[in-house]
DNA sequence: TTAACTTGTTAGTTGACCCTAACAATTTAA
DNA sequence: TTAAATTGTTAGGGTCAACTAACAAGTTAA
């Protein structure tokens, strides 16, 4: 992995990140039930992590994590929503089905493939005109096999009149 | 896995079948090299796909795919490419990080997802007009951090002159 | 045709990561 | 304020998938 943690440590990370937002506390059982672990699988990760200097946890009390764990579990977590909000937004599919995919895949996304999803992503979404006509383009495409030729049509027409 | 096989024997099943191209002879030291494991751990590997029915393979002899087997490793080939061409053609990731992170992320697309993504790649570079434009301001985008107006505005003349 | 090399196999080990069972600490509520 | 419920931990075990060391089978060439 890109962090140098295993997939198994990148969940660990991201759950406790995730779980943490707006200071609330985390605890052993939260991260057991988000990942679908037993508890002591839950107690045997933050060992090891702990360990390596990424969270806190002292017995029996809450997870916190240290700024290179925080480093590190924002790293997997934005690797999550660039593919996340691909799949959803661009691909338009069925985001329980996105989040799982996300959810995989973000343990294997080189810095340099993110980097561009997440502009790809930026470029379509934000665009000033005809993108949007371009993904309710693949919609149709994908829907219907062939492509939408009043679209295109339509599409050309509003670009003229914008000369 | 989708495929109801860990990673590891969709790697061994993939590599069979892009090394048993043209009917060529496979053998454990091909694929050990190809993955980057040990003779051993092909061997068990082997053995264990061969009682699951997915391979054939004789002691000292060549590999070969029994028809589910192919289908399977078909279908993770499938994964592979539908990734590695997104990343390459549409992002225009190099190809040899594409390749790497296309090899790792073909465990975990659902199919739901694979069938968007080659259809969207399928969309973007058999477009009529409009879209390898599209592609285009997206490389200048990525580079510049803002879109190319004067793209946009060729675009849009180009457009308009075919109505 | 046998010696050297290549290829494939077996046996045994390791590490990662999950599990269950049993128990301990902590919190909640009667 | 103690009994019950919840939460966290320890110990021990299983599976998967890699490894090394040692050996066996098959192939090639002197």
């Amino acid at each position: 992995m890109v962090t140098g943690q295993s997939a198994s440590m990148e969940d660990y990370l991201e759950a406790v990140v995730v779980l943490g937002g707006e200071g609330k506390a985390v605890r052993v059982t939260q991260i057991s039930k988000v990942l679908g672990v037993k508890k002591p699988s839950v107690v045997s990760a933050l060992t090891k992590l702990s360990e390596e200097g990424l969270v806190r946890h002292e017995r029996y009390g809450c997870v916190e994590l240290t700024s290179e764990g925080e480093r590190i579990a924002q790293d997997v977590y934005r690797r999550h929503e660039a593919l996340r909000h691909f799949l959803v937004e661009i691909l338009n599919v069925d985001p329980e089905i996105a989040a799982e995919d996300a959810c995989k895949m973000e343990h294997s996304l080189s810095p340099a493939s993110l980097e561009r999803l997440a502009k790809f992503v930026e470029f379509i979404l934000n665009c000033p005109r005809e993108e949007p006509v371009c993904l309710e383009g693949f919609n149709y495409y994908f829907e219907h096999g062939e492509r939408d030729e009043e679209l295109l049509a339509r599409c050309q027409r509003e670009n003229s009149g914008k000369d």
